[in-house]
RNA sequence: CGGGGCGUAGCUUAGCCUGGUAGAGCGCCUGGUUUGGGACCAGGAGGUCGAAGGUUCGAAUCCUUUCGCCCCGACCA
């Protein structure tokens, strides 16, 4: 007769009892009693034919990158619009996963957790101090009053990140000493109105992050919570299952004193990050220094008077260092403009350089753009190509806000740079003599091979993804009158709070997760994160003999603390074995009707090639014990 | 926002240049044969060819507009 699995479709004979099934009865009781406080079981056996994990064999167009391919071609996501996707249920239960692993270290590390709406009114951002540079990523919500018209500034926006709730929210809760030193965070969706959606849901309008605020009373407890926070994060990453590093990072519009990315290398990362294994260092390319100036260099004298030559037709460092001028990229000053806040600025590089523009940040300007020609034009009399920095050649000076040098154009010491003429260039040029510079600053992006900062040894740059991120705010946000977070010290003095805030991009995790464990055949989940840890891949699904021993391999599987998954379908052997694979159940047992004649059940790591063929006897007790075993490892 | 590409069945796509009743594979449904790594046979359902307008006796195909999606770039002078 046809076996009937408790939870599969097969259809229930006429006349069947129906009533309660008890295995569920007795894991939902077992599961309550034993979750208080512990994390270890997810929910009770679940068998395929009654769930939906609606696997693909060819991947959509739309993906192009392996770990997007896998999202969608596993069923754990769907696209829904351009950067929206709906998680479907083997991936809700992977979010759910890390979700409840960064709520477990966010409260080891003290922080508490709490939410905040997604949509929020516009005034409070209005107010803060960064309405300008986020409100282009923001998305408008419109009242629903009658009165509100649609062509007015908008009156609600979707969080995009929530320092500009949090902060006049405990700043209005909290007036004593005695309040300070908290860490609230929330896991929740945020809308980013991303210029383009990319990956799936590597950068996604809608995503899902956990985003966390400390207030202290002084920098050295405010420090204290990020190193604690970051404690967290190591954790929260490693038990994810991810090789990744810390990095030293550019906090950006966040602004702020330092800031640390977490990052997972990967060769489709946004990012690039730069370490040396000698010393340790590591940071993003946008912050990242190397000590290719030397801290003791001295300025070089003046080798001739300056010597306008003519170079007709030459535009580029590269033309100008090849024939007939071969002059080396590493000795000509390259000029560029940009435009911040409204006002034209200029920065000179040397030629073989690139201007790493997250560091213009430090000139103090909020919004940066590279400058237009016209503009170009207006303020140098001359257009890129031509572009000189030479003392009384610039046809407008005032109008430029300042004129920044990079450190490593006093390297060149004498060198090449544009006339402020087309087709002219001038030799001979000497940094302190003739640039008209107002300062120099690191403005120059860090190239592979460089010497690390610390140990002189060559850096190395890699690919990497993002996944978190945590900043040292200081008093940005605190310290405002109409809206900060102002508290009364001991002393009965008014002081902003000190404050941090710390970000994981979760569904992003996922992806990352996916990116670094992966192989031909599809997911290799780690442990902690799988949707489920064993998948027992029922061969003869209307043996009653193989149903009811998955039944009891699978209890001894989840009284081991695993999340099971029985393949109940009436699959072909191949189709099962290439699905459980490509949703990259770690632990795989195999029951079919020929191993039954042998007495025995296989078991197969998805991460090996072996099998092993265990005892049907035994099978409960060995599954389980291995089931420890790689839940501890 | 600029550039490029693509929209044909749930998925992958052919057909478009050269206008003439829309094809295949996978998936799905029915029946049968199969059954340890994405089976086979037979039958079947499923498409207003992204949308609108135009040219034409006739448009998936040509023209215009528009929407959506994907990729590259967003600055190196």
């Amino acid at each position: 007769m046809r076996a009937r699995f408790p939870y599969s479709a097969n259809p229930i004979a006429f006349g069947d009892e129906i009533k309660p099934e008890p295995s569920q009865m007795l894991s939902f009781s077992r599961c309550a009693a034993k979750s208080a406080g512990s994390f270890d079981r997810f929910s009770v056996m679940q068998y395929w034919s009654k769930t939906y994990i609606p696997t693909l064999k060819e991947s959509p167009a739309e993906a192009e990158i392996e770990s997007h391919k896998l999202l969608l071609r596993a069923g754990l996501v769907r696209k829904i619009g351009g950067g929206l996707y709906a998680f479907l249920p083997l991936g809700k239960r992977v979010l759910e996963k890390v979700s409840q692993i960064c709520r477990e270290e966010m409260n080891a590390a003290g922080a508490i957790e709490l939410l905040m709406p997604a949509v929020l009114p516009a005034e409070q951002w209005k107010a803060g101090p960064r309405w300008n540079v986020v409100r282009e990523v923001m998305y408008s919500v419109g009242s629903a009053s009658k009165s509100a018209r649609p062509t007015e500034e908008p009156q609600y926006v979707l969080g995009p990140t929530h320092e500009e709730i949090i902060t006049p929210m405990i700043g209005s809760e909290i007036s004593s000493y005695r309040d300070m030193g908290k860490t609230f965070y929330q896991i929740q969706t945020k809308f980013r109105n991303e210029i383009r959606p990319r990956y799936g849901l590597m950068r996604a309008r809608e995503f899902i992050m956990k985003d966390g605020y400390s207030f202290d009373e002084d920098d050295e407890k405010a420090e204290a919570t990020y190193h604690r926070i970051a404690g967290a994060y190591d954790k929260f990453f490693a038990r994810c299952g991810l090789t990744f590093i810390s990095v030293e990072a550019d906090p950006g519009i966040m602004g702020g004193a330092f800031s640390h990315e977490y990052m997972v290398p990967a060769e489709v990362g946004d990012d690039d990050v730069v370490y040396c294994e000698e010393s340790g260092y590591s940071a993003n390319v946008e912050k990242a220094t190397s000590g290719i100036v030397p801290g003791d260099l001295v300025d070089a004298e003046p080798v001739g008077d300056l010597e306008k030559f003519e170079t007709p037709g030459v535009k580029t460092i590269e033309k100008l260092a090849k024939d007939p001028f071969n002059i080396p990229a590493n000795e000509q000053f390259k000029t560029l403009l940009f435009v911040g806040d409204e006002k034209l600025f200029a920065v000179v590089v040397r030629g073989c350089d690139q201007v790493e523009e997250a560091k213009l940040s430090s000139l103090g300007y909020q919004v940066i753009r590279p400058a237009t020609v016209d503009e170009i034009f207006e303020a140098m009399g001359a257009y890129p190509g031509s572009l000189g920095a030479i003392k009384g050649t610039i046809k407008d000076r005032p109008k430029l806000d300042g004129i920044f040098g990079d450190e490593a154009i006093r390297l060149i010491g004498n060198g090449v740079t544009g006339a402020n003429e087309k087709a002219m260039h001038v030799k001979n040029v000497n940094v302190s003599r003739d640039l008209d510079l107002d300062r120099f600053g690191d403005f120059r992006k860090v190239q592979e091979g460089e010497p690390c900062p610390k140990s002189g040894k060559p850096l190395k740059v890699a690919r990497a993804i993002e996944v978190g991120h945590i900043f040292k705010l200081g008093t940005k946000f605190s310290d405002s009158d109409q809206w900060g977070a102002k508290f009364h010290d001991a002393e009965k003095q008014t002081r902003p709070a000190v404050m941090g805030c710390y970000g994981i991009g979760i569904s992003r995790t996922i992806q990352a997760v996916i990116e670094q464990s992966r192989d031909e055949s599809g997911i290799k989940w780690p442990w902690n994160v799988a949707p489920y840890h064993v998948i027992i891949t029922v061969l003869d699904s209307d043996l009653e003999e193989a149903a009811s021993l998955a039944e009891k391999i699978g209890s001894a599987a989840e009284a081991a603390g695993a999340d099971v998954l029985v393949d109940d379908r009436s699959e072909r052997p191949g189709v099962k074995f290439k699905d459980a694979d490509l949703i990259g159940i770690p632990l795989r047992i195999t029951i079919g009707g020929r191993g039954l004649k042998e007495g025995i059940v296989e078991m197969k790591l998805r991460d090996q090639k072996d099998v092993r063929k265990i005892a049907i006897d035994e099978a409960a007790d060995i599954v389980a014990s291995e089931i420890r075993e790689l839940a501890s490892s």
